[in-house]
DNA sequence: CTCATCATGTAAGGAGTTACATGATTGG
DNA sequence: CCAATCATGTAACTCCTTACATGATGAG
C-alpha cells in the first residue's frame, strides 16, 4: 500500500501528469520504492476512484489529451495520516542472504560470481543513492526544491535535514552490503 | 521463487512432513525468508507437480495421514543450478526509508514513535539472528547439526563458516538500521 | 474427556512483474 | 518525414496475505 503514499508524495508538491509523474518519480521516490508505469498508471486511476487525488484533461496539439491529476484535501489527509500512523513492516525475504547461508551447495567459481554481483548490485544503489545525496546537499534536485518553494520558511531545514538522513542511512546499508560481500570473498580464500 | 529453494535446502537434508518441515522452517530459513503454512503446503504440493519432491503418505494411529516429502535427484539438481547461477535481486521497495524521506510531514510525536518501533522492529531481528550465530557457533542449531550429520568431514567447516557468514551479515545489518534510528532521534532532538 | 498439538489445507484478494499495444506530437 | 519522446494503458501471471476451515491424535 505504500506505493499510493509514494505517489502522493510527489502530487502534492504540485500537479503532473501521469507521464511526468512517472518520471519524477523515477527520479525521487523512485530511489526508495521502485514502480513500472504499468503500475502507477493503473493505482492513479484507483486513487482517482478513492478520491484522494482529482485528474483533469488537457488537450495537447491537435487531437493529443494528458490527464493533469492534483491532490484533492481527501488525498493530502490520507498521506499526513499515513505519516502519523505505525508503518506496517515487511516480512524478511532477503534472497541474497538465504543462498549465502547455503553458499557451501555452490561451485566455488559460483560463489565468486555471486559475491561480485552482490557487491555491483550494491555499488550500483550506492551511485544512485550518493547521487541523490549530493543534490539534496547542494540543492540541486528539482523536485526538492520545487518542495521548497512551497514550503515555510522555518520548515525548510526539517525538510533537507530528513531527506538527508534518509539518503545517508541508504547509502549505509549500500556500503555495509558491499563490505560484508568483500569479506565473503576473503573467506572463499581462505577456505581455499 | 526462492520459496522453493528454502524449502529444498531444508528437505534435502532429509525427508520431513510438511508440519514438520513448516517447524524447522521457522527455525532456520524462516529467518531469512518468511513463509506461513498456508504457502508452504500448496508450495509442496507444485514442487511434487514439478517432479521436485516427492510425498509418500504415512499412516498415523487410526485414520490419520500425514505425506512426509523428500527430494529427488531433479529437485537435489534444480537446487544446485539455482545455487549456481546468477541471483535475482529484487526492486528496492523500502517503506521505512521512504517515510523518513518525508518525517517533515509527520507530527514530532509520530516521528519519534516511527524511529521508536524501527528500533524495536529492528531489535527483534536482532535478537532472531543474533540467537543462531549462537547455535551455529555452538552447534546447538538441530538443522545445522543434522545436515552436519550427512556432510563429508572436509565440507564442515565451509559449511558452518557459510552460515556464520550469512548471519553476521543479517547482524550488522540489523544493528546498522538500530544505529540509523537513534541518530534520527537526536536529529529529532536537535531540530526541537 | 478435553485440550494442546499434529496435520493439511482452501478461498478471495492485493501487489507486483513482464510483455504487449497503440497512437500523438515535436524537433531536426 | 522520421525518430525520439510524449502519453496511457491492458492482460496474464506469480507471489504473497489474511482469514477461515476441519479433523485426528496423544497426554494428562
Amino acid at each position: 500500500m505504500s506505493l499510493r503514499y509514494a505517489l502522493l508524495a510527489i502530487l502534492r508538491v504540485g500537479p503532473l501528469s501521469g507521464y511526468d509523474l512517472q518520471k519524477q518519480f523515477a527520479q525521487s521516490v523512485g530511489h526508495v520504492w521502485y514502480a513500472p508505469d504499468s503500475q502507477i498508471y493503473p493505482e492513479l486511476r484507483k486513487m482517482e476512484r478513492d478520491g484522494l487525488i482529482e485528474g483533469e484533461e488537457q488537450v495537447r496539439g491537435e487531437r493529443g489529451v494528458r490527464r493533469v491529476y492534483h491532490v484533492t484535501p481527501e488525498g493530502d489527509r490520507a498521506f499526513v495520516d499515513w505519516m502519523n500512523s505505525p508503518l506496517e513492516y515487511q516480512r524478511v525475504r532477503d534472497p541474497a542472504h538465504l543462498r549465502a547461508a547455503y553458499l557451501e551447495s555452490a561451485s566455488p567459481d559460483a560463489a565468486r560470481r555471486f559475491l561480485h554481483d552482490h557487491i555491483a548490485e550494491w555499488e550500483g544503489e550506492l551511485e544512485q543513492w550518493r547521487g541523490e545525496l549530493t543534490h539534496i546537499e547542494a540543492l540541486t534536485n528539482p523536485m526538492l526544491v520545487r518542495r521548497l518553494q512551497v514550503t515555510a520558511d522555518d520548515e525548510r531545514e526539517r525538510t533537507i535535514a530528513f531527506k538527508r538522513f534518509a539518503y545517508e542511512g541508504l547509502v549505509e546499508r549500500a556500503l555495509a552490503e558491499i563490505a560484508w560481500a568483500r569479506r565473503g570473498l576473503k573467506l572463499l580464500d581462505e577456505l581455499g
